[in-house]
DNA sequence: ACGCACGGCCTTACGTCGTAAACCGGCAAT
DNA sequence: ATTGCCGGTTTACGACGTAAGGCCGTGCGT
């Protein structure tokens, strides 16, 4: 009775059928992404994400072309999300060109924490073309970038600059944003205790006492004012980049 | 006569060696590091490092505590160089905090020019506690970092969020050269060509019909000015960072 | 001088991973 | 009924990280 349960509805595959969806690319992506975001990106393992879809590992494999291109696609997918949703209005005339920076850089720092532990996949993966910069890996989203700035004043040059700047500080900011948020998955971290207990162990390690500002600071050091910063930080590169405009 | 080549020299282990320089964490990490800059990160593998060295795997495992900490052994030896050259000079009052902050961005991007695949590393992991961001993660630097600002008029709140930001302005400059530079030392890879031929499989890939923009600015995206841009980014974060101390 | 503990490296072994290749049941069209 | 494909399974291989124990030369204690 084990895998039985949903055979008497193959009466015929029809749209109907809900027990089983069927295994499909998108499927797969989509379950491997959940799944990463629950557990971690490293016991994302074939045979894991099988067991998950109630399948073998191997069946996978008539879909996704391997662990690296399944990463791939996971990648491919969060960041096409973001032009599927691209509200049209952005790309007009009517709100500028800053509106439209400040809509994306929240969309993808909104991907970056649902996500923080596939985050790392999306700013570290090599992309396709070497234009193509993390984190806005999509030609989607680029021709909208490049589109919406050009047609608000910037020039081809400054476009292109306006979007390797953009695309450093996204990442900068969100991949330490999600480092922070997807913290390992750490269950415990024995402390390995290295030895017997005679020697404290001179090293410096994790005790303060040559760091007199950071200990100092420890607190204000961890505390997390990371949505400010970033609409901060945001603000800035927006004035940068029309000063830089109007230069 | 396969490992037998270097066994007439044993005549005494004795400090006179020259030909088996003798196993070490030291000379691990080093190895390690040169191996990584040479193949990759996924190449670095337990097996293949002894063999690098002319030792088995296991033995490593005196002197690393596995794989995991092998790795941060090379973030750890990396961004401690940072701290060792420090130039004392930067410190003092004589040059200003702008001097030591340029010093130690372009410190910092020469490690990450000058291994571009272990860069990822650094900027990946999570560090060892939640206010030693990437890629800024040793104490020591941290702790001249907070000393140069506080000593030169930044209070310490401002100190902490210049902290911060420059963490994150390196990440996501030097992450992305980085990720440009070692350019995954793909051999060639197939193009899988996924299937038939009588559908054009309608996806959009690599052509660049549908991207009129991007197919237009393709030479000027693909233009690499690194090092230019860095520069002047750093700039204007400084300039930030000055504005922001006299407000 | 001799023995012996010990440090440093090797051998063996286990479980898990990615994945190639062959296989197999059932549906559809012939 | 036959055939062939489609979607999934089985089996198998080599490489990985690493636990556990073996082995051998060196140097110290006596």
């Amino acid at each position: 009775m084990d895998s039985k349960a949903e055979r008497d509805l193959t009466s015929s595959t029809r749209a109907t059928d809900s027990a089983r969806p069927a295994l499909s690319r998108d499927r797969i992506i989509a379950t491997a992404i959940a799944f990463v975001d629950r557990r971690s990106l490293t016991a994302l393992t074939m045979r894991q994400l099988g067991k998950e879809l109630g399948v073998e590992a191997m069946s996978l494999y008539r879909y996704v072309n391997g662990r690296e291109d399944l990463l791939e696609g996971m990648v491919d997918r969060m960041v096409e999300e973001l032009h599927l949703r691209t509200d049209s209005e952005l790309l007009d005339d009517n709100s500028g060109w800053q509106a439209y920076l400040q809509w994306l850089a929240q969309g993808v720092r909104s991907l970056a924490r649902d996500h923080p532990k596939v985050f790392p996949l999306i700013a570290t993966k090599h992309p396709a073309a070497p234009w193509l910069r993390p984190p806005l890996r999509s030609l989607h989203v680029v021709e909208d970038f490049l589109t919406t700035l050009i047609s608000h004043g910037f020039d081809d040059n400054r476009a292109v600059q306006a979007y390797r700047a953009f695309s450093s500080f996204l990442l900068g900011h969100l991949l330490l944003e999600a480092t922070l948020l997807g913290a390992e998955t750490g269950p415990a971290e024995e402390p390995l205790d290295e030895g017997g207990s005679d020697v404290p162990n001179a090293d410096q390690d994790l005790d303060l006492a040559n760091f007199p500002h950071i200990q100092r600071l420890e607190t204000q050091l961890s505390e997390d004012h990371a949505a400010a910063e970033f609409a901060q930080a945001l603000e800035d590169l927006l004035d940068r980049l029309d000063r830089f405009l109007t230069e």
